[in-house]
DNA sequence: CTTTTAGTTTAGGCAAAACTAAAAATTATT
DNA sequence: AATAATTTTTAGTTTTGCCTAAACTAAAAG
């Protein structure tokens, strides 16, 4: 596999990001990679000439087959360090992303099976989000949103989507890890704010856009 | 600190191992980087621009303070990174180099001393180099080359300065690790070449380009 | 004391990657 | 359908960092 820029890198990851089935809009895209539109349309056209994604003018850019394996290759790599991260290293979930940022960019097959060895080839990250397998393969995508259970029940929290900050602070706040489980004990018809109950018996109401980022199995 | 980038930071580090008390020529520093001068005059120029080196025209290039520093918060990372993919990871000794010069451009004073504390402060980096402090100190240069013992004494390897792959794959089919003790069974005085007996008996002969670049203390 | 040589700097280009401003194409709205 | 609004592209700059070629400096050789 060639070697690419940072930049470049940073266009796969968010294509991908952006969904690799459909098309991305110019404006999208400029937005997640946070440049101006006209420095999107040098990009790509720079990424269509490697064969990573294709341009359609005024339509829109896909990533090809070859720019989606190279996507997972790098979020493979962002996961696996932020795993180290969190896990050997002892940060917290929410401090690892702009680490991962840097650290995925290193270039090195060898480094990251290592990584991943030593890690114990983990198929989840610690936020609950599946890490690529080498040939690209994805694990599975855990849990659903708390508000898609019923009262009564009892579920255990397995992802949270990364939604800022305030949100981790949050979750921290309330000592809500990845592994918890609780009892669910109303789920508002009318805000759709969720109510759960800990092993430990302290009750915990969720906002509706809180508990929409918490994802969680039957325990 | 403020932050730089990567071809700044491999200007410091060069300028750095190439000496930091005595100015540095155009060339030697060309030579290091792999660039031509008219490049480094440039490179200079700019570093000159944000204190980190002075510049005498046609004369030399000398780090300032700031740039020790940073030269030392480099090779801090550089090091602390060989060490954790040599003990932590298992790469050879050999294969550590090119992706530590990748990982010592991460950004993060905090990942730096995680690290460290995950590592168990080391001193010293798998090759027996010093790894500076946080604070700039400096621990000592270990060890003497084998040429400076004499006949008769027992000595211990703490040290090797990294003289290219072949010298690693020599020591590697001689077995030479760190920390390996051996006799000094005899020193040339033709071609300073070195005899070691090591304690399992066997006998080996190192050539002067050798020995020159395996450091020992008296065991 | 001039000339040659080695080393250094300037000058001018090129590529990547970003920007602004203006033109063109698309989409939405009367 | 015609016009307005939005989005995208083009065109021209900027910065970083490299290059080659030409000019310059300093030191060594004649």
């Amino acid at each position: 596999m060639k070697t690419h820029t940072e930049s470049e890198e940073n266009y796969i990851k968010a294509l991908y990001h952006l969904g690799s089935d459909n098309p991305v809009s110019n404006g999208d895209l400029a937005q997640r990679i946070g440049a101006k539109g006209s420095s999107v349309t040098q990009a790509v056209k720079r990424l269509s000439q490697k064969n990573l994604v294709t341009v359609v003018p005024y339509k829109g850019v896909q990533l090809t087959k070859e720019g989606i394996l190279l996507a997972k290759s790098i979020l493979r790599k962002h996961r696996l360090w932020e795993t180290f991260l969190v896990d050997t290293l002892g940060f917290g979930w929410d401090q690892v992303h702009p680490l991962a940022e840097q650290l995925e960019h290193v270039q090195s097959e060898e480094l990251v099976e290592r990584l991943s060895d030593f890690l114990g080839t983990p198929k989840h990250d610690p936020h609950g989000d599946p890490i690529p397998e080498r040939n690209g393969q994805m694990p599975p995508v855990l849990g659903e949103p708390l508000g898609a259970f019923a009262k009564g029940h009892t579920i255990k929290v397995v992802r949270v989507e990364d939604a800022g900050s305030e949100f981790f602070d949050q979750l921290d706040a309330m000592n809500i890890n990845l592994g918890n489980t609780y009892d669910v004990e109303a789920i508002s018809s009318f805000d759709a704010s969720v109510q759960l109950k800990s092993p430990s018996g302290h009750t915990i109401w969720l906002s509706k856009s809180m508990s929409a980022n918490i994802y969680a199995v039957h325990a």
